[in-house]
DNA sequence: AAGCTAATCCGAAACGTTTCGGATGGTCAA
DNA sequence: TTGACCATCCGAAACGTTTCGGATTAGCTT
């Protein structure tokens, strides 16, 4: 099971059985295949920990997910994992998953991580607009990539133009006829919620229209539904709710239902994420789809490079996501008009879009 | 940075040094004092991958997530992560997470991982009721612990009495007054699969009733939504139908709205794992609460008792799932009774049962 | 004064790999 | 014949830690 075995059962040295395994030239086809052979007999696996002392690495990429009050199960960090799984593995990379809430406990992990040299790397993801954790990995010169831009800049990262996504998903309202249009974000210290908002003011900006109310809490529905609440039962009663992520679209859906309110018809919902629930929601829920593989695959890219000795700080993407248009969106009620009409005129702007989208 | 910086800079030996930081009581308090002083002042971090190299460890616990069609986005293996991560990181291990989809290529990711010596215990989910995983990881006589039971047993495992579950679930729609109960299932391959149906099986027979109609498939909204469709549309349409996972659970509940029947009264849905949409469903869905992070929580126990040296065939344990009653469902409609009675006695069942559970 | 014990410390080996800098022997040209 | 050159191989060091088996000293007993 290991180099000395082979070369003590083959006549030779570990040097040589070392540099046949590996593929160098100064060793003779004969002797390579010797080697191969016996290798293959007695099922030689190289032993990585070794490797990784002699090569002062550690072959593994970290990962933190962030553990709080309904922050768990978001589908986005699986399919991250799953999608950059295979990759990794074919790069020899081991991924360490670790867990821990936003704050102290959560930098003390990445501070564990490279001050005992577990990781070459790391991937950092629920990045925060001003994110201590890479201010950290920065100084400490640790290879990383962020899911989200920050402030700062001048580091990898792949992001979701959610500003672009939400200004896109504004002007639909606005298309549609909605002028009072509020918005259901994320906290605004973090990135995508800054950029999600952003969208959604730059949006009304252009269209010279007031701001709409909004409310800011972790994305999740409980969240959702609370603040749709609110926002329902404010003074002035928005036509259309824009919520950052599709889990807190799925609350304020739920809480039109509760005031009698039909998604699509009396109030227009949009999420963000096309989860697997938008699409069998109560009311099928337009949503906006990030290509959560493509993005993974990007920042793969980056950490290998990065790996390879390239400079990190001028890797940047921002990527589109495409609308997914359902049923929880339409034109604005015309107080006096009838649903049936209201139907019909809701469904051809659909199609519209739909077209639109495909094209 | 290492053990012979602070010996040269203390005019010690490297022995000392590690000696001292290791607690031994060979060395003098006075030196232990300056040794941990000068390792402070440094900042002095052992290396992991040393320290493993040197014990044949190497410090690290596997998973690999199953990548499939419609398998993702399963909020179960990131609440497993994010419950071990903690209380793994304490225990000063890493957790390596790979994915694969399910069959020759998830098994070589498991070779792959015990052959090259990167982890030193492994976790299975998913689990198959035999699977080759486990047959492997035995051979191996590597330590693992499941989540779920096999058929051949004997090894360390963690699982939810599904069995139990969905009988009392069966019961309670039995209680209903319905007697043609559907069942859409997951594969029966998967153990939990296996004992869902299993339970449901079980409490007809126990009450003398007929078996309803039955389909199986990768529990994902989609799937519950064509199934659903197919056993509405049957000759016996069942009036109540019982699902292996939320997920089939939502998606059935789509296809009654599709049919334009109304969960809780025309036909009663209860699902299983008491996700975050299940409360935010159209109809908040009557579901089973698996108790995912006390399960983890013992399966950490096992592990690490398995490292410890224990032998791990003894290891087993069976939890219960708490029911958490919603509005999916109910008692039977009464084909020539009034919605409104049916409402009322719907409450009152509810009630009892939510004091019972409670109790 | 000799032997014993306890308190401290340390050298060297070991874990398995990679790699630097030769070493050996043979062939070929000058 | 001698030097150059090539093909092939290898010894030893290094990565940083832990641990076995002493070694040294001082104090104490008899």
């Amino acid at each position: 099971m290991s180099l000395s075995q082979i070369a003590t059962s083959l006549g030779l040295s570990v040097t040589t059985v070392s540099r046949a395994l590996g593929g160098y030239s100064d060793v003779a086809e004969t002797t390579r295949k010797r080697v191969i052979g016996e290798a293959e007999r007695i099922g030689y696996r190289p032993n990585a920990v070794a490797r990784r002392l002699r090569g002062g690495r550690s072959d593994a990429v970290g990962i933190v997910l962030p553990t709080g009050p309904g922050q768990l199960g978001e589908p986005f960090f699986l399919r991250l994992i799953a999608a950059i799984g295979p990759r990794l593995a074919e790069a020899g990379l081991d991924l360490i998953v670790s867990s821990a809430r936003s704050g102290s406990e959560e930098l003390a992990l990445y501070r564990q991580f490279v001050e005992n040299r577990r990781v070459d790397a790391m991937i950092v993801a629920r990045t925060r607009l001003d994110d201590d954790r890479i201010a950290y990995l920065r100084h400490a010169r640790l290879p990383f990539v962020t899911h989200g831009r920050t402030r700062a800049g001048g580091h990898a990262s792949v992001d979701i133009d959610g500003t672009r996504a939400f200004r896109e998903a504004t002007q639909r309202l606005v298309g549609f006829g909605h002028c009072r249009i509020g918005f259901i974000g994320a906290p605004l210290d973090y990135s995508f919620g800054f950029f999600r908002e952003a969208g959604w003011r730059a949006a009304l900006a252009e269209a010279g229209l007031p701001h709409g109310p909004t409310r800011f809490a972790e994305p999740n529905e409980e969240n959702g539904h609370r603040l749709a609440h609110e926002l329902l039962a404010g003074p002035e009663r928005p036509t259309a709710l824009l919520c950052a992520t599709d889990r807190l679209a799925i609350g304020a859906l739920h809480a039109l239902g509760d005031a009698g309110l039909r998604p699509g018809y009396d109030v227009s919902v949009i999420g963000y994420d096309n989860s697997p629930v938008s699409n069998y929601a109560a009311t099928p829920l337009t949503s906006y789809d990030p290509d959560i593989e493509g993005a993974a695959g990007r920042m793969l890219d980056m950490l290998l490079a990065q790996l390879a000795g390239q400079e990190g700080a001028g890797m940047n993407e921002l990527r589109g996501a495409t609308l997914v248009p359902r049923r929880s969106d339409g034109p604005v009620p015309n107080p006096s008009g009838q649903t049936k009409s209201r139907t019909i005129s809701r469904e051809e702007k659909s199609d519209d879009e739909r077209l639109h989208d495909t094209a």
